[in-house]
DNA sequence: CTGTATCCCACGCGATACTG
DNA sequence: CAGTATCGCGTGGGATACAG
């Protein structure tokens, strides 16, 4: 889909992905639209996804397995009929979100002059092999 | 290593990786790294691969071109014979050193949480299938 | 010295189907 | 409702070889 699009459909933005290596191991694809959701308030699985429509089941469901198994968000179990399960964002949960905010904020600011370099660079590069 | 940080098995730091959505396509596995020899001085194609000797020659080209491309850093050939290529961080760079700071300082204080929280999660998980 | 060209594999993620 | 199971694909990136 977008490659020059730093937004989703919220206006919101999103860093990170997979991979080895520190912070790979904490965030995923999903794992900031999840956080924005719980900072607000505990979700239940459905709500999420409504809340996140392009996400699907089985990312869903990783993203907060490893949100949970880092710490980052709390699954509580409501024994009721039918079962419910809710996600909670945790403490450690909330102090991830202002180190991210900073960096979503420099890319705010900065995606114009990231998208004037890309421009520029494959102008160049275009010119260059006609 | 000049750096508050977070370590991987070998005592590496780094964040963010590959695939889609914003920073993505500003960071891959390497960036980091690149960016710390770069911040602190010019260097040349060797002189960053000896700087951080896992990276194939192959990932730091596509590195620095991405990061080339991004206006993050930048290309000067230096014809001298033979022809010689200094890399260096460009204002936009420099400006994303800070927030990337935030993240690596939220990950160096809070690794111990996280650890912590995987392996009560890893126990929980065996006990439950032994 | 500074790359480019291939081959190849691992893994993140989506699509789809099924379950308690 | 809240998942688990399976499959297949796209892509990052390591290993290796070659080139200006």
């Amino acid at each position: 889909m977008p490659d020059t699009a730093p937004h989703d459909e919220h206006g919101e933005i999103a860093i990170s992905a997979p991979h080895r290596e520190l912070l790979d191991h904490v965030l995923d694809k999903w794992s900031l639209h999840v956080l924005n959701e719980l900072c607000e308030r505990p979700n239940r699985f459905n709500e999420l996804r409504r809340a996140i429509p392009e996400v699907t089941q089985k990312s869903l469901t990783g993203t907060l397995r490893r949100l949970e198994r880092n710490g980052i968000v709390e699954r509580a179990v409501i024994s009721s009929r039918p079962v419910a399960v809710e996600y909670r964002i945790t403490p450690l949960g909330k102090t991830l979100r202002h180190p991210v905010d900073v960096l979503l904020e420099w890319a705010t600011t900065h995606i114009g002059d990231i998208e004037h370099a890309r421009a520029t660079f494959d102008d160049a590069d275009d010119g260059a092999r006609p």
